[in-house]
DNA sequence: TATTGATTTAGAATTAGTCTAATTATAGAA
DNA sequence: TTCTATAATTAGACTAATTCTAAATCAATA
């Protein structure tokens, strides 16, 4: 799908379920997660489905996804841009909403010679807890 | 290992073969390229030493990992703090050396409540080539 | 209603990575 | 040097995550 398609996405009754699991946790779900809770609504909803209408989620737009090191991708519902904190000791995974400055990203650009989609900051370390 | 442990990492010939093979390459390599190419050196060296060699240099700091979401982590021969632009289109991860200032890293701190230990900004987009 | 294309399903297959138990290598003590 | 303890390596089984396949079902429309 190009950037310059809008056709409205097409939200089955498994793509809805899978929609409303990512959008009633303020977690960051993995697919199976996502799978277990699906099928709280829809029992008959097979793994296969749930990994379709996550990409086709994403594809849209309506979702995001997050990928951690040593682990399963997690889905987000935040779509907007936005940075993440993520604990090295038990893996939690904080939304923030960072200023990042234009003349960073400009030098990110230059340096790379990418035609920029989407950036992040990504900060690891302690979270308050583990501390 | 602590932060204050400073013992020197021990290499045996095969933790050397893999540590070589990640220096050597300015590709960010899979764990199955690594094990790949230390066979070249090594033909006897196995998958799980792969792995272990690879964890056991991460933790000593003389490598460094990066993962992506759809794919395998990749190794880095940079330990060195820095970022990565990744091209949605064909995979290229390239490194960059970016100038994160001071007050977005302290808002990050501030938001996230974290104990930081590093910190990237990712930048997603295409590269010059898949334009 | 019949046709067509998209979606879903179950389960097999694949990929990535970890674990286990036996073997081998290494360093230090006797 | 030989013995002993510890650590590392190996092969292969295992697990987890994800994708693929082919048949069945569903939905839109001619």
């Amino acid at each position: 799908m190009s950037a310059t398609d809008v056709r409205k996405p097409i939200l089955t009754k498994q793509r809805r379920a899978v929609f409303d699991v990512i959008q009633s946790s303020v977690d960051h779900l993995s697919a199976g997660e996502v799978f277990d809770r699906a099928k709280e609504t829809l029992p008959g909803i097979s793994f296969a489905t749930v990994y379709n209408a996550l990409r086709y989620l994403k594809e849209n737009g309506m979702i995001g996804e997050v990928s951690l090191s040593g682990g399963p991708a997690r889905f987000d519902r935040i779509t907007t841009r936005h940075d993440h904190a993520i604990c090295e000791a038990c893996g939690k995974l904080v939304d923030m909403k960072l200023e990042i400055p234009g003349s960073l990203l400009k030098s990110a650009i230059d340096v790379s010679g990418f035609k920029p989609r989407s950036f992040e900051l990504t900060l690891w370390g302690t979270c308050s807890q583990c501390v």
